[in-house]
DNA sequence: CCTTTGAGTTCCGAATAATGAAACTATAAT
DNA sequence: ATTATAGTTTCATTATTCGGAACTCAAAGG
């Protein structure tokens, strides 16, 4: 279980109470959630209370425990729809996983973190939050070393010490000056590589995607197995991949301003 | 626009400006929301602030905008994942659609509301309104006229003066009356029928999801053209519907145990 | 050039909601 | 009967939120 830091605000309390349900990934009992909060008992159950009456969070009646509720589906349903990226950029995925007859993710940085907000397999179409919504490390992945190779200077610093480093196969990058040393090769190169840095045997190669103004809205990738492909044969994708950021770029800035042609920018806190 | 009541705990009103800026199908602007909002100017500005620093809301800088954040797709995650029912169902929905060749659905009540949780197209490709998060009306769709007829008489009492009876077709029910009548007809049928009720030329049929207690879990359908097909040739599935609604149902309790508890999913993206 | 207008932001005393230790209930285990 | 465990309620204290009003800033109008 991650360390759970309380947050400020009122909203920020229930949020992060929020999070602590959700990691766990089942329904949970009272005494669950606090044994891991750092709030004292009465606090947690009022909290509790709050989510259940907002909707936010279901009650179980037998079982007693609390899971996340729908309005939490509804609401991303929304979120997704109007982030920018995700919407338009689902045909020129569709494409892409169509020439190259490989696995197409989208992904944008949610502070240190890899969230993937779309995947076309070749064969089925993927639905939406059964896989849409996860979250991986960025330090290790393609779509994140790529995304994080185009952060401005001083938003890297605040990610880089934030990554975890974890071995999760022989290949994966341990150390930030490692991850900077490769950043600074994919800044180079325009393109990112997985070599089975996350998992055994699954390799990609990924994109930023950048405004006009060169600010990162996101990445794309190409993924595969060593089994069926090489790095070598991945990376002749990528003018293919480029091509596809580029129009995914374009769409989603003209997508938010249609009666504007200004320079738009990505979104930001 | 639809009508906002002021939520009365500080996460309640927090959550119902998500709901509003949601509301937008597109990034908008403080006065925007000003305008539709029950709180003063100082007031919302603050909730708006706390959202965004929380990470739920984003704001663009350069055009002044507001957006729902991504922080909501990775809870939906979650609250998809760990909801009893939608990673239970999906296999056999899955077998449904093969069986039946046609799109399939899975639904909860969101309040008065029917919300879709899961869709399976069939190879053949239907436009309609519905994707995983959407919202739909209950009172003159399968699946929730199926979910209103098995709803405890006082729930339902709360629900159906709140459907909006809207007429989207010649056929849609457009009275309490009306609707009661037809749950009458659907709890002693065991199965609801949508005769182009929401919209034109699509028809369906849905059965309840019931727990061992008979309680309402939520609903699958299978849904059509009358182009394609007619309501009598789409009555032939109750029978395969009913089965796969009681092996969700069960496969939903079961996995509920705590004992039980393990990923119905790979965890792999 | 000055004034007006309206969106967006900040201030701060008053109003309100959140806090959490402790007491309490209910149920199960010894 | 006793102890332990999980969940719930109370209430005086404390912290946060509220929101009217005053302010900034930039653009529009005279």
């Amino acid at each position: 279980m991650e360390a759970v830091r309380k947050s400020s605000g009122t909203v920020g309390k229930a949020l992060s109470v929020l999070d602590l349900v959700a990691s766990f990934e089942r329904p949970v009992r009272f005494n669950d959630v606090l044994e891991v909060s750092p709030y004292p008992k009465a606090t947690l159950y009022r909290i509790l209370q709050n989510l259940v009456t907002e909707g936010v969070l279901t009650f179980d009646r037998e079982w007693q425990t609390y899971a996340l509720g729908v309005r939490l589906v509804r609401l991303a349903h929304s979120a997704w729809t109007q982030s920018s990226l995700a919407p338009v950029a689902r045909p020129h995925l569709t494409a892409l996983s169509r020439a190259t007859g490989e696995t197409i993710h989208l992904a944008q940085l949610d502070g240190p973190h890899v969230l993937y907000l779309d995947k076309l397999d070749a064969k089925r179409r993927v639905n939406m939050f059964s896989e849409a919504g996860k979250v991986g490390p960025a330090y290790c992945t393609g779509v994140g070393k790529a995304m994080l190779a185009h952060l401005p200077p001083d938003e890297l610093d605040r990610m880089l010490p934030q990554q975890s480093y974890h071995r999760f196969t022989p290949s994966t990058i341990c150390s930030q000056q490692e991850l900077t040393d490769e950043l600074h090769q994919i800044r180079e190169d325009g393109f990112a590589l997985d070599r089975e840095d996350h998992e055994p045997g699954i390799i990609c190669v990924a994109v930023p995607v950048l405004s006009r103004t060169r600010q990162l809205m996101g990445a794309i990738s190409v993924t595969s197995t060593s089994a069926r492909t090489s790095l070598g044969k991945l990376k002749k994708f990528v003018p293919d991949l480029q091509d596809a950021a580029t129009q995914v770029a374009a769409a989603a800035e003209y997508w938010r301003f249609p009666d504007n042609q200004g320079t738009p920018e990505t979104m930001e806190i």
